[in-house]
Order: structure tokens, then C-alpha cells, then sequence
DNA sequence: CGGTATCCCCGTCGATACTG
DNA sequence: CAGTATCGACGGGGATACCG
């Protein structure tokens, strides 16, 4: 960037460290909980590594990461400062919500759809043992169709191939109705009623899914009117 | 920019609008009460005309501004969506006061700093009639030492060349510290108690003057332990 | 006052390959 | 898993001049 802005507003000075492309982001990321390094990748599919390690380097010289290592484990984490990112955060995506409604179709990741929902589990929800979701796209690209979610006690896995375990409940729907109501853009129960999210299963199983997740933080945001 | 960041995710729309430089101290501007071009030119200095205007095109695109424009008098006023961002540029500037701790001395302008404070007079406590306040920064370079503000009832000009009238108060510092009081970095009573800051005049209005001025709303955001 | 037009530099970012 | 290395294209944006 031009870097600074030659201003002493504290806006300013805010923005010359978070206005630069993926930062806030990662801070996003942190927020959510990822650690690791090939943790926050998965988050942030189209950035690459050599640019999310340096910005992870910016962030750690500006005081709102510490790189820990022990050993070959890499983590990082958000100091105090960076915790306070989190109103920043959630002012965002609360105005995003609201008045960002049109999503072109390449916003639709199902791998970031999938890897979000998986981080938001409602374990005590779903079953003991080891439950197996399976998603189904059918408008999505062939390679991006099928992922199967696998649930355990205190753990779970996204998987784009067939893990083998039985399946328990299959959704089928658009891509773009799965992330409507993952958003909060539309309710689960609308989405049913129409058809144009199908689950598949033992019913007192297919009732009790939409439990099993927690919608985006930003699901319950209000919309204007 | 790359532009997009293809994430559904409302924080990353967000930012493929924000996340550029100077819109966000833009939208800051016109929070602030700023509506002219070149009103919003004087709070962004080191901004030049044809970027801020592609910025207000992009910005009035995305809904967040309309241009008025009544016969030849054009206003750049904010969206309901618009102003929705005032929480986000109250997020922002509350933990850029907190942990951007150090200014480079780039960034202490003296001219935005008369710009910011003489929108922020407390007209009804300045003495009635017209009240002229002069400003010495003896260590800034020499067209940038001395300036005016001349107050009336309701009104107030910026002028870096003596206007002429009876000057009422005169207030000497380092642009450093002043910038400090008016941040909240360091309290007038401080400032003034060290002599720091210097207040000449009558000894009525010298014990009045810190109260003409009500300080950057962040002022009085609690700092870190 | 309210902008456009132009010009060119330099840094950013993306893509990809590769290492310990 | 946790990054570095390299490379090239592109375009953002800074400066300045100018117009109605």
C-alpha cells in the first residue's frame, strides 16, 4: 500500500495495519478459533501460503498474534489486543449481512461451506457414537458434489470422498440454499417446506438435524425491511 | 485489489467493498458530518481528487452514498445502509486508540488537527460575538506554526494566516502534545499543569478554553493497563 | 466549488513449485 | 505440518495539471 495515511485518527491508524487484503480475515479466522497455520489455509482457500505467512508475520510485529512454538507444533494466537478485533469483526459481518444480499455464485465454496458448519456442531445435540452426514450439491461441479461430515463424541471431519461409514441422513440441495440458510437468509424450516432442501433418513434423525448445527454467528442478525 | 475474495462469508463481503484504501476514511468523513467534495478533501489530505472521486462512485454503487446534487450545490450524503458503518468505524477507531499506541511524528498534521477541532466546538460555551483562538506549534515548520480559529455563534473558520481580528486566547504546545489531548492520550489539566501546554490570555478564558473544545469522540475510550 | 484527464512507477498479489 | 522461493503481470494509486 501507500502504507500510511499521515493521520493521527485512530481510525486511520487502524486502518493503515487492517485495511490491507486478507488481514482481517485471518483475524476472522483467529477469532473463530484456528490455530495453525494449514488451519487458517483452509479458511482462506484462494490466499496463498507465502502471503498468509507474511501477514501472519505483519499481525505478530503489530502486536496482535504471537507465533507460539513448542516443538514442531506452530501455533498462533491472538494477544489481548487482538482479541479486541472482535467487535471490529462482528461490526462487519453485521453490516454484511444486512446490506451485502446479492452473493455471486463463485462466493459459493461448498469446501468453506462445509468447513464452516463442521467447526459449529452442536455435539450434545447428535447422537452418541459416530455420526456420519452426508451433503449433496447437485448444481454444484461434479468434483464439488458429495461431502459427507463425520460426527463423533467430541470431533469432527469433512471429507470430499466416501469415508465408508454408513451414512445416517443425507441433505440434498442447491448450493446456494444451503449457504441462505447457513447465513440466516433463510430458515431451515422454509427451506423444507418448499422442497429445495431435502433430508433423507429415519425421521426422528431428520428432524432433529438442523439442531446438530449452529448457524453463523451472523444467521440471527435482523435484515431491514 | 484482486477484488474479490469468493466467500460467502459476510465478513469477507464486507471487506471486498472496505478493505480498500481511504474508502473507510471516507465513510469516517461523512460520519463526521462532512458532505462537499472538497470538505471531504480537507479531511483527507493526502488523498488526491481523482482517487476520492472514483471512491464515491464505487461507494454510491454499492448503495452506501448518494450524490444529491440541487443545481450546482452537490452533497454526498450517507445511505441508511451507510450510515450502519458508524458502528464499524466506532470499532475500529476504539481499538485503534487503544493499541496503536505510537504516532510517528507524519502523522501529527497540524491542519487536520484545526480541521477536526473546529468542527468540534461547544458553541455554547464560547463567549458570545466573535472569539478568535490562536494556535502555536513552535516546533512545527514555518508555515505550519501559527493558525486561527475564529469563532462565532455559530460558525467556525480555519485560517492559517493571522485574519486579523483581536486574538482571545492564545494556546502554545507541541504539536505532539496537543494532538495527545485531543486524542485522550493525555489529559488538559496534565498538559497544562506540566506547561506543556501554554494558555495565554485573559484568565477567564483561559480556564474556559478547555471547554470550548469537545475533544475526538474517542477520547474517552478506557486505555489498556 | 466539483470534479476529469493523464501518466507512470512501483508494490502487491497470485500462481506454482519446492523444502525440512 | 509449516512454511520459503521465485517470478511476472497487473493495476492501484500518487502527483499534477487542467476544465466547466
Amino acid at each position: 500500500m501507500g502504507s500510511g495515511y499521515y493521520q493521527f485518527c485512530p481510525v486511520a491508524k487502524a486502518m493503515e495495519l487492517l485495511d490491507e487484503r486478507w488481514t482481517l480475515l485471518i483475524v476472522r479466522e483467529l477469532v473463530s478459533g484456528s490455530q495453525q497455520f494449514n488451519e487458517l489455509r483452509r479458511g482462506l482457500p484462494r490466499m496463498s501460503p507465502s502471503l498468509l505467512s507474511k501477514r501472519l508475520q505483519q499481525l505478530a510485529r503489530a502486536g496482535i498474534v504471537e507465533r507460539r512454538a513448542e516443538g514442531s507444533d506452530v501455533r498462533y494466537v491472538l494477544t489481548p489486543g487482538g482479541q479486541e478485533l472482535r467487535p471490529v469483526v462482528e461490526a462487519l459481518g453485521t453490516w454484511g449481512v444486512r446490506w451485502i444480499g446479492e452473493l455471486g455464485d463463485e462466493d459459493l465454496d461448498p469446501k468453506l461451506l462445509l468447513w464452516d458448519m463442521h467447526r459449529n456442531i452442536d455435539h450434545a445435540a447428535v447422537p452418541g457414537g459416530r455420526t456420519v452426514v452426508r451433503f449433496s450439491f447437485p448444481d454444484a461441479p461434479a468434483k464439488a458434489r458429495d461431502w459427507w461430515i463425520v460426527i463423533t463424541a467430541d470431533d469432527a471431519d469433512v471429507c470430499d470422498v466416501d469415508p465408508g461409514h454408513p451414512v445416517a441422513v443425507t441433505v440434498s440441495a442447491s448450493l446456494r440454499r444451503m449457504v441462505e440458510v447457513w447465513r440466516g437468509d433463510s430458515g431451515w424450516s422454509n427451506a423444507l417446506r418448499s422442497g429445495e432442501i431435502e433430508v433423507s433418513g429415519p425421521e426422528a434423525l431428520r428432524r432433529a438435524l438442523p439442531l446438530w448445527f449452529t448457524l453463523s454467528v451472523f444467521a440471527s442478525v435482523p435484515r431491514p425491511a
